[in-house]
DNA sequence: TATTTGCTTCATGGAATCGTCATAATTCCC
DNA sequence: GGGAATTATGACGATTCCATGAAGCAAATA
């Protein structure tokens, strides 16, 4: 379990609890004391987790949220909040905040880590960063194809597309969906654009004879699926 | 699970945030900023359930429902209220509009989520998302009709119709109904046609000795039925 | 600056699906 | 049994939907 977790929290106590007990836990643990230096963080490769205190100097926790939620870079990145006991009833307007799930303290790690755990469960992310299906490789740290250990020259928006696919096998997405989830809910383009980019993405399937895992659902959109 | 929601509010932000964490719960979302357009989009096929914000600019939410619930068409659309802090007042007019359930704000995305699956599961819809009657399987998140296993083609009016008919089993639809709930009403077609559609949906079945699940009710319509 | 890479849009052709009709088959009622 | 009403079925043109190649841009890179 070589999961990566981003720990933005102000206190130095507390992230150094949280770095500690984490650590122990398997997991590989990043640190960021505000808001802006998470953001820097988040520039680059992307943790599979973060966990946001609600109360951070400058932007607040619920900001930082919503702000992840609104990049396309970070859409899908699943985030636990801290909150303190009773905060959230009264001043979370939660349902706009975005996060996966909350936990009050004070909060034992054994809990923390469970929610974890099961928040990685559900978001469908591999316990490496690595995404696959038969012969398929998808390393979402190195942002690399590769099938059956070979290297597979790949574009950005096909890479995007793929990954999304390979996290929800077996449904079907309609065009607005993918355009929502791989070009992001605030970009305009075509529908017909989804198409061209299965194509391509089947186009670098193919040669391996993996094509056919790029259905079409005729009247509804697309679909990732072995059979 | 591939139940698919209308979101009916107005203030863009939170109907995105809605959007967002529906879609990452597994719901298919539509949006709709007031109860006019709620009214167009609800002409077409009907979505699983819906959530109304009570206030709404022009028609507010309560008067809404109301309408919902009056017309045969929608008199038995699952919904969800949400509401302003407190006022038991706005509680009982609310339950007198005639929703199953409503939630006030703020609140969470996961209480949101525990409720729709709440009303879903009442309303005789299925947990996971697959709809099954003997050895038949419709799945409605992959898109895809299976029986034993094996997949079996289907086209999308038809597809469309089992999902009516197997979310119904043992009630018998007149023709008028089926072109409302599986054409949308705002499309006219000939009665006629459901016998055609009826009949393709029968002869996918055949080849697997089920197509005496879909029954002609002689002067009324169609059944789903397993006897 | 020149070149490459990648994205979006558009046009086209072909395939799947749809709705309608004509006719055959069935059922109901007298 | 006979006739009327209703449904089943096959065929066909029309339409919708998708795959595909090419062209025009924009951004990144050399």
């Amino acid at each position: 379990m070589s999961n990566s977790v981003l720990v933005i929290e102000d206190e130095q106590e507390v992230r150094e609890m949280l770095s500690f007990s984490l650590t122990r836990s398997g997991f590989t643990v990043c640190e960021a004391a505000n808001a802006e230096e998470a953001l820097r963080r988040l520039d680059g490769p992307l943790p599979s987790l973060v966990i946001i205190d609600w109360m951070l100097p400058g932007m607040n926790g619920v900001d930082l949220a919503r702000r992840l939620r609104r990049d396309e870079h970070t859409a899908n990145l699943p985030m636990i909040m801290l909150t303190a006991r009773g905060e959230q009833a009264d001043k979370l307007k939660s349902f706009d905040s975005g996060v996966d799930d909350y936990i009050t303290k004070p909060f034992s790690p054994k809990e923390l880590v469970a929610r974890m755990r099961a928040l990685l469960r559900r978001s469908g992310a591999p316990e490496d960063g690595v995404l696959k299906s038969g012969a398929l490789r998808l390393d979402l740290n190195a942002h690399k194809l590769s099938v059956e250990g070979k290297a597979v020259k790949i574009g950005p928006t096909e890479f995007r597309l793929l990954e999304l696919f390979m996290r929800n096998p077996n449904r079907a997405f309609g065009r607005s969906q993918l355009l929502d989830r791989v070009w992001g809910r605030s970009i305009y383009v075509e529908e017909r654009t989804v198409d061209v980019h299965v194509l391509r993405l089947r186009k670098t399937l193919k040669p391996h004879g993996l094509h056919k895992l790029v259905q079409t659902v005729r009247g509804v959109g697309y679909r990732f699926s072995s059979d």
